[in-house]
DNA sequence: CTATGTGAATTTATTCACAGCA
DNA sequence: TGCTGTGAATAAATTCACATAG
């Protein structure tokens, strides 16, 4: 069921079997039952193909519905999205970008042009229905609010601070902090 | 099981109560069964007291063992790391932070100065246990491969990239561009 | 003979309902 | 009377074992 997301990452064309498995150190058995869920698309004796496996897995997550997504904030942390590498995998990338520092407004970055965050009402016109918020959390609340206002669908929140939005939006929040937090748990007392 | 983390977030001094269930947004009786997996630390009638609350919390995740966490790479990435609030929260703020391009390294970001990633040796004379990985993905591998050696326990990765150690270290993988295609999954397809 | 797909068994987590202490 | 702690019931996810297609 989990594993599901990461499969998708090699998706550059390349050996097919089960033995993915261990690529995504899982055992067999989960890999074959997570993918019937959905159905069979395996060659018995033979594996999976991996081009065929990865336009399922796309459709599967709706990544073939051709979302596009806006990135709300260009501090460092905004910045290090959009250089992220590996959103192209998932064949969807960054396509607007917004900030309220007039500094930063108009600047490209990784081909990107900022805009005013005043311009957040053309999201419907231009069909974007993802955004990541990337703001210093006291900003955060409002941005959120801005952005299910214009019609965002989901969210990925990076700021601690907890949003609230109506319940038909998604949102997934990064908390760095808690991540960190959970590692010590793991960690024989020395 | 899973909220446990999330909770420790508000560790301010606050009211008590079940109702720090729908802080989180889970239902109460889940609040109650995590807690009664770590013994009873609440008051029949009356609820929990917060400040009792955080030290049984930090006990269970090994807060208070006091692990130092060192930043590699401060790029974008390691900078919003670094300037991220919320690490105080959970009583433990990253101690050192290292790079390999010369013109960082001497430089004071949020009262930590850069050192030489080849300074790495020191970790183990400074008690450092806990490391973030926030570099280009090429050199992901290298750096954790460096720090496995100089006695780190756990890692926070935040390259797209796999790592591979020993398995008694604790890796803990954000990949934001996996996480941001889960996204797309919930939302109708319009 | 290999590797998938799937029902059945086992383990784990979620939800409920209620007893017990303040 | 209110809120916690916990055993029992329910649901879900893991693991196993094996039939089946290529």
């Amino acid at each position: 069921m989990r594993g599901l997301a990461l499969l998708s990452q090699q998706g550059l064309g390349r050996v097919s079997s089960g033995k993915l498995a261990d690529f995504v150190n899982v055992n067999s058995w989960q890999i074959r039952k997570d993918f019937s869920y959905f159905g069979d698309f395996g060659t018995r004796g033979v594996g999976y193909d991996i081009a065929n496996l990865a336009r399922q897995i796309k459709k599967i997550l709706n990544l073939d519905a051709g979302h596009k997504t806006a990135l709300v904030g260009v501090g460092n942390l905004g910045s290090a999205v959009l250089a992220y590498p590996g959103f192209g995998t998932y064949g969807f990338s960054i396509t607007a970008v917004f900030d309220n520092d007039p500094a930063k407004v108009g600047k490209k970055i990784n081909n990107v042009t900022v805009e005013d965050i005043s311009r957040l009402d053309s999201l419907v016109k231009r069909q974007i229905d993802l955004a990541i918020i990337a703001v210093p959390e006291q900003a955060a609340q409002a941005v959120a609010d801005l952005l299910v206002m214009h019609g965002i669908k989901g969210i990925l929140n990076f700021s601690p601070r907890r949003i609230t939005v109506p319940k038909k939006i998604k949102v997934i929040t990064i908390d760095i902090a808690t991540d960190l937090a959970r590692l010590p748990y793991y960690i024989p007392s020395s």
